[in-house]
DNA sequence: TGTTTTAAAATGATATCACATTTGTAGGGG
DNA sequence: CCCCTACAAATGTGATATCATTTTAAAACA
């Protein structure tokens, strides 16, 4: 068991201690803060966020009905394995919410959105440099997010997110075995795409980040790790 | 306000008091027991459950992180409202969605499962002549759920489902307000193209199935609120 | 009559407790 | 050495009580 202690996030005045906690437990996984088949008590959880047990049942419960923590048959619980056919289907719900979410938000694209995305992108940039990977997450889904909730009328965040929280956990194994990170050279092809008002290739410049970071690397891992439990 | 009461489901020896009252409250909300604006309370829920509050919480947490109830600013719960844009949104996504889990469901189908689907769609008819829309709604997305979830690797009828309950309000509105229900055509089709291994066909045939139950009807009962609302 | 103030009721949030079930472990038997 | 049983610890579940906040209603005032 390498790191896991689950990662601090600010705790706003409006926030209920429920709402705390569904937020702390959803960063953790959407980071990856627990690995694959890790499992999870209530108590534990509220020992470790040093809170009471109730509060934790309810963010739990909310993280199961996102399919982020799966509850077994006795009622334990424990964050789901990958497989290749799940990673498969996960990848490509990824890609076909993603590409509706950003058609239905490119009609909203403006010079200052256009702007703030460089920015965040440019501390993505700061974040690879010091091998923040916990940033890095929450930049590249925030960039992607910004983009997406242009759309005011908005249906397909929610599914999106709960895409990524199930990729999550595997996603950070993938990133921690991978030397090179390429997905700021697609998110510059985002933004220029923007800029030449392009929704064909901002489109298909995100179907590339998707699937850069996720199907190649995601399926080597999961090779290397059958082979690793065959010998 | 009409009817209120929420429909009885059958208590599994299996469900703990919170699953019974989530899946009891989902089934209120999939089959329209609520009206789009309802305000609801834990303590009402419970009262009305003959439950505790504690697991009505629970259940209500779940049914709100699937969008199917909203948590407003002062913590009070109500059902969302439906706008056109929102609705439009919503169809957008089951289609795009279910077409795609029907790819994916569409190597599993087998002469059995046609069987099983076709004696479903025969106690549909049942259903439309007794007038039965809360048992036709749950056949319907049975019969749907049935087909997508033919896929093993299985991650979107979660989202499937998400949908169907933001739609589940104000769809019931607009069944009440339609004589003629002409879902179990498309079903019909559907079947014909599953025998006729013709994968096109059947997603097309899904598609005019959400479309005709959805578009048609929902933005004539939008338009008509709209214009009952500016008199 | 309409608006503001104030008190009472209702509601949500959460800690705690009691109970049932499950898990882990030690001891005994094969 | 392996498997089964028994007991203890840990865990999930759900009811209840308390507190803070919000809503509702009434009363007071302009």
């Amino acid at each position: 068991m390498t790191k896991s202690d689950i990662p601090d996030i600010p705790r706003e005045d409006w926030m209920t201690t429920q709402e705390y906690a569904y937020y702390r437990l959803r960063n953790a996984v959407m980071v990856g803060a627990f690995r694959p088949g890790t499992a999870l008590t209530i108590r534990g959880l509220a020992q470790q966020l040093d809170l009471s047990p109730t509060p934790i049942r309810e963010a739990v419960r909310r993280l199961s009905s996102e399919n982020a923590i799966e509850v077994l048959g006795n009622r334990r619980l424990k964050i789901p394995e990958m497989s290749p056919g799940r990673f498969e289907e996960l990848v490509q719900l990824r890609i076909e919410l993603e590409i509706h979410a950003a058609e239905r938000a490119f009609p909203y694209v403006s010079e200052i959105i256009i702007e703030r995305l460089r920015e965040l992108d440019d501390r993505m940039d700061g974040a690879i440099a010091a091998r923040d990977l916990d940033a890095l997450t929450r930049m590249n889904q925030e960039f992607h997010k910004i983009l997406y909730c242009l759309n005011p009328y908005q249906a397909v965040m929610p599914l999106i997110e709960s895409i990524w929280l199930q990729l999550g956990p595997f996603q950070r194994q993938v990133i921690e075995n991978i030397e090179k990170i390429n997905v700021v050279d697609r998110h510059k092809e985002m933004l220029a795409a923007m800029r030449a008002r392009d929704m064909i290739a901002m489109c298909a410049a995100i179907e590339s980040d998707i699937r850069d970071g996720s199907i190649t690397s995601g399926r080597l891992l999961l090779r290397k790790q059958k082979d690793a439990f065959a010998v």
